[in-house]
DNA sequence: CATCATCCGTCGATTAGACGACAGTTGTTG
DNA sequence: CAACAACTGTCGTCTAATCGACGGATGATG
């Protein structure tokens, strides 16, 4: 219980239900003030817990934040049987659609402005993370270029998909998400290519949906 | 812990949110199966605790239904600013406008139907104690007649209540709220004035709201 | 009838959450 | 500057929730 592991699926159903509570409770918390006026101890009185429980999951409210914000966009892909294993642009696309549907909503229900605060870089940083997390678990099924970690290609993949994205989102073509995807696809597609070899692999929309865990947790300490 | 005590207002923060997880799920379960077809591990289940902390707070199902109904019925009243301190009739006619509208809630809310399974019965013997609670919270002001104990007036108050508010909600009169509560407390008060004496005290809506915990716990065991 | 399955209610041992207190940090106020 | 208030992050102790297992009750099936 000192520890707090990053494990994504915790064992002890009490574990599970606190960090649930803790979530519910920032995600409610945001729409009725910004990010900086949210105290831990407002967390943790509206999720019914002590605050040092609170402690015992996160290092701090950003943790927390961060493993929010993860854990909806994942179960948002999880939802739209969107998986990676390979490098095909239209699961590129569905990513990055699934992003526009994800800021679209984030910023109905949360009163908090992307361009003030900290609220911005937290979501970025997040959701980087987040699409990190899937590209990494499609990477292995193919041989790379030597040399280059999976690590190195994810990020880098990540980071590209994620600011077209942002940059295109935010520059008052929200209604157009469908270009930004194809465009964004446009791009990420070579970087893919010039680390893992062309032609090899493929995006797609996965078959069937399998009982895979994908929640986001806490920071490993 | 291996006490269920009926205590009121819990001091440990775990006991007040496990109970109110097992409402919850309870109250959601009901309106999917009838109350029969509900079993404790369904319950648990739904709401993330174990099949064995249940007992450690509720005897069976049945308890946990009747403290369910009796919480939120004692919920509404407090809503209402609905509080006993006498014998006027309009307080006795706001209970029973109370009592007429959360039946219809809980008809409209759970496909349950009051004339067949034990969900009728359960539902009448959890509101009458409710009321009883009201009851007897108002009488001790008042000095009544010497030798009636002023459980057995609450009792009889919260039956002859119930029991005439009941007949007439499901005579086809759902419609006719202010009808029925009329008639009731012309029946109801005579009841009152003959156990605690006449013209002395006075049903009244509560002045002010104060933090007076209401919740409705398990069965002492 | 015996068998099997399901659910109930209970128990002891383990683990996570509650609590109160603590020092450290920040910002305000006189 | 000192004093004060508010919030953070941590610690040790106590307690409630979890887990697995148990026997007993009930009902369906051969």
């Amino acid at each position: 219980m000192t520890i707090p592991v990053s494990d994504c699926e915790l064992r002890d159903p009490r574990q599970k239900r606190t960090r649930r509570l803790l979530q519910d409770a920032l995600r409610k918390l945001l729409q009725e003030k910004p990010f900086e006026a949210i105290l831990v101890q407002d967390i943790t009185g509206a999720a019914t817990l002590n605050r040092a429980t609170f402690y015992d999951h996160y290092p701090d409210k950003f943790a927390l934040f961060e493993a929010m914000v993860g854990g909806e966009f994942l179960e948002l892909l999880k939802k739209r049987n969107i998986r990676f294993d390979g490098t095909c642009s239209s699961a590129i696309e569905a990513i990055v659609l699934a992003v526009c549907d994800y800021l679209k909503e984030i910023h109905t229900n949360e009163k908090q402005c992307a361009n003030q605060g900290v609220f911005g870089p937290m979501l970025d940083s997040a959701l980087i993370r987040a699409i990190r997390i899937v590209v990494l678990e499609g990477l292995p099924k193919r041989a790379g270029r030597v040399g280059v970690s999976h690590h190195v290609v994810a990020s880098t993949v990540s980071w590209a998909l994620y600011g077209a994205t942002r940059e295109w989102f935010y520059s008052a073509r929200q209604h157009r998400t469908a270009e930004i995807a194809s465009f964004v696809a446009s791009i990420v597609v070579p970087v893919i290519e010039a680390a893992v070899g062309k032609g090899q692999g493929a995006f797609s929309r996965a078959r069937r949906q399998t009982d895979t865990g994908s929640e986001q947790n806490a920071k490993p300490s």
